[in-house]
DNA sequence: CTGGATCCAGGCCGATACTG
DNA sequence: CAGTATCGGCCTGGATCCAG
């Protein structure tokens, strides 16, 4: 527990940030139900700019996660999908996706709460 | 799996912006081995600052994943430690941090591996 | 249809100095 | 010891225009 303790963290930091991003988890668990192709992906998330669906799926490739298929048809098309890699990635996301989506409402409450204790106490509550 | 999906994802996008920050994993992962001081987690992270400690464990305490615990002694101390809801998010970042040990030098490779394919099929290629 | 290039705003985060 | 306040840089991400 004490030996590579660091350097665990490091790497977890590192996951988290590539995966942490805005959309990367987005485009993770839509892809994790199969092949999209760009529009596709693009109208399936909706608020994303084609900007930063590009950098996504770019970043996602470089790092093994996601395949890109080009097809040489006019008008030219792509597929997008997760490689075997990155399906071994699906799982956690998928336990933290799942932790998000019970305890929601539980932050929420706690949000409040530290909200309104912040007035009682005198506690600055610049928001 | 298509009712609510949309809400699904955004709340856990909303987890992940919340949790994938630079050092709220850190911070939670140290946490869970038991009750610390702020400059013994000070020390522990090496590289955050005073500042960014505290904005973390502010925004953890917040949502109610971690307990700030004052000791009016001189100097005064105080003790963080994870809330009985914040060890239950400790099992999904553990599985998250246990694939990014596992799979670290994986992506490592899927990353050389491209930039090595990129000099080859004229991509643009720019570091 | 699938992107690349550019411009620009806002937030994140670090360094430093100061307080109780 | 445990913060708060302020300043400033960098990077993320959005909008728009352009190209194959």
């Amino acid at each position: 527990m004490t030996r590579g303790f660091d350097a665990d963290c490091l790497a977890t930091r590192e996951i988290l940030n590539r995966v942490g991003d805005k959309w990367s988890v987005l485009v993770i668990v839509i892809l994790g139900d199969g092949m999209r192709r760009f529009n596709d992906l693009k109208r399936s998330i909706d608020g994303i700019s084609q900007r930063m669906l590009t950098l996504t799926l770019r970043s996602l490739e470089r790092d093994g996660l996601v395949k890109r298929t080009v097809h040489p048809t006019n008008p030219p098309s792509v597929d997008y999908e997760l490689t075997p890699f990155g399906r071994t990635l699906l799982a956690p996301v998928a336990e933290l996706a799942l932790w998000a989506q019970r305890h929601r409402p539980e932050v929420q409450r706690a949000r409040d709460a530290y909200e309104r204790a912040e007035k009682g106490t005198g506690r600055a509550g610049k928001r």
